[in-house]
DNA sequence: TCCATATTTCCAGAAATCATGAATTATAGA
DNA sequence: TCTATAATTCATGATTTCTGGAAATATGGA
């Protein structure tokens, strides 16, 4: 991950209601919601739900799909993975040796 | 970690030289860096570096400790697993067993 | 005590972000 | 084709954040 990516990653999740949105997908895990289900979980207008769920898509964080009349909405675990790699990059001192398992055990994780 | 914790610490990583100076701090491990050091390394000026270094610290990110005129910085590694628990709870649908040992290597790894 | 260094605090204008109403696009079904 | 539903886009005023200069604080050494 390049830190532009990263950046957006985080100011996109440093938001009360986005960071919301990706918490409650991410407990959805692979099913996901579609649009108006986080609306009415979240109590939210629906043009700001929309506006919010553009920022974390544009930042990698949630992918979408359309089904019909509705856009389902997933939280993209491998966007987190790449932002914590991107975190943690040489935090041994360079020796990245010991922080590979943890990363690979988060990997098989959900 | 509570959600105002994690919205401040993700705020604070959201900013583009807050995010070089945290990842400074973490390639340089416990040793850390003392404020006119990271503001060499990172060509800034000394108010602007206090300000973010200053965000960083109430978000947790960072911890800091006088050493004469200077003062030391250190990157807080618990903060960092915690917000990952916080972005990652009930990841599982609920059992984290799965996730369990991935925070525990994570939290080995430095 | 006086001075130099290291860092922080205060302040103000500039810039970016945010929330909301209104209008628009896309789709399904009658 | 017409209508209703789902979601997005647009425009704008309000709020927040950011930057950098100037001043203040803290410490060590002469």
């Amino acid at each position: 991950m390049e830190k532009k990516n990263a950046l957006a990653a985080l100011s996109a999740l440093g938001h009360d209601q986005r960071l919301e949105i990706f918490r409650h997908l991410v407990k959805l895990g692979p099913k996901g919601a579609v649009a108006g289900d986080i609306a009415a979980a979240l109590s939210s207008l629906p043009n700001t739900l929309s506006a919010n769920l553009s920022v974390l898509s544009q930042a990698g964080l949630v992918e979408s799909e359309r089904e019909g009349r509705h856009i389902r909405y997933r939280a993209d675990m491998n966007t987190m993975q790449s932002l914590l790699g991107f975190l943690m990059e040489d935090c041994c001192g360079g020796d990245a040796s010991l922080c590979v398992p943890a990363f690979d055990a988060l990997k098989r994780c959900c």
